[in-house]
DNA sequence: CGTAAATTTGAATGGATTCAAACGTGGTGG
DNA sequence: CCACCACGTTTGAATCCATTCAAATTTACG
């Protein structure tokens, strides 16, 4: 993100920017507060929640390594959603100031911003197509697909059966029953604890897209 | 857009920019295609398509006077989408050349650029949270809802079945069991055929949110 | 006026939800 | 160390909602 700065303008930023290690589950910032700070992700995972109006939360997007979380804050934007951790995850904190600082000297930044706002938005137009679309079976292969893509083996990170529904407008019990299905298939190993499950990518794609 | 242009910068920039009206169901461009430009939306709508891997199509955003389509262009980006008119529509094109030139010259259109890229993301997450989860009835009942704020008087306008059906994910004939029910329920008024419909906002906003 | 396309309505089917209970896991305190 | 509780997952059975397939109807357009 900071490619194109000079040294001094580097040491500058960095002065400001903490590292910081969240463990799992943990509230990052609330909807609605003031944006203090943007982060970047380094290690882990962290999902973009917003309240139904039923109560319940939804999951709008999940964030990678390497994602900014809350880029909203550039443009002097509160927060949009609640963050939350997946997994113990680490983050770089950058305050707002710097952005407004980096942002008027240096074009090539706000380049960097819009090119992870399209990247935001890929990611937000993925969900509507392949997680809110088709049966469970087929929006949780999509799912799994998606994870097993985060991780360079065919390992996936073991999501929790209520995130999963949540995001893919499922319950939790019909995704628990797909899992369960996927399991005895074979298109997934036996999920140990906690443990990322092994997935068996031809057959979860197979499922994914129905001919 | 091009607020805190200076006069010349104005009038240069005016030079290339076209005047466009498309009939209703014009393709604007194709997904894939190279973008060689962007438009706003001077009147009426425009849906952003997207295909299923199934061959049916979603629609993945609806865009409204004052929108930009195709802002992925402004980073060099291919379109992301396919682009069509609902409705007589009546667009600028702003060639990518231009905004190019301006975007280096003239910092303030970086973040006009932004804000207008943050408004795409807050309405994919509003697909996300409003249009995808929920019974048939209550997607419907956002989705007028959404299309009333539109317009400033109560009438929305008249979308057929098969977008309401691929922007909610539901097939046309429930999203036509669902009109007559609101019809009969006295929820939108009798559809004259093309005509923008009268919606009864209490009553559905009473259905889009069961306590 | 006649044909094509979109909308509406019906009946049967299937898939997801709901409600409930059982199970396993981890943490806490006795 | 074990009993116990809280929490997430799993499984079951009944219900409900949306889909599917089909046909009738209306609307648009040449």
């Amino acid at each position: 993100m900071f490619a194109d700065l000079t040294p001094d303008e580097l040491n500058e930023a960095l002065v400001v920017i903490d590292d910081l290690v969240y463990q799992s589950g943990c509230m990052i910032y609330r909807k609605g507060d003031e944006g203090n700070a943007l982060f970047t992700i380094r290690r882990g995972l962290v999902k973009l929640v917003r309240e139904l109006p039923e109560g319940e939360q939804r999951i709008v997007r999940l964030l990678k390594v390497g994602d900014v979380v809350g880029i909203e804050v550039a443009i002097g934007s509160s927060y949009k959603h609640t963050a939350f951790t997946i997994g113990e995850t680490e983050l770089c904190r950058i305050p707002a100031s710097a952005i407004e600082q980096l942002d008027i000297s240096h074009p090539s930044l706000a380049r960097q911003l819009m090119v992870r706002w399209q990247n935001s938005l890929d990611d937000a137009d993925r969900a509507l197509v392949e997680f809110s679309t088709g049966t469970a079976e087929v929006r949780v292969a999509r799912l799994l697909l998606h994870l097993s893509a985060l991780s360079h083996d065919a390992t996936c990170v073991d999501i929790g059966r209520q995130d999963m529904g949540s995001m893919l407008s499922i319950t939790t019990e019909t995704a628990s029953r797909v899992m369960a299905g996927f399991r005895r298939r074979g298109a997934v190993g036996e999920t140990g604890r906690g443990a990322p499950c092994r997935c068996n990518l031809d057959l979860l794609k197979r499922i994914a897209n129905p001919d």
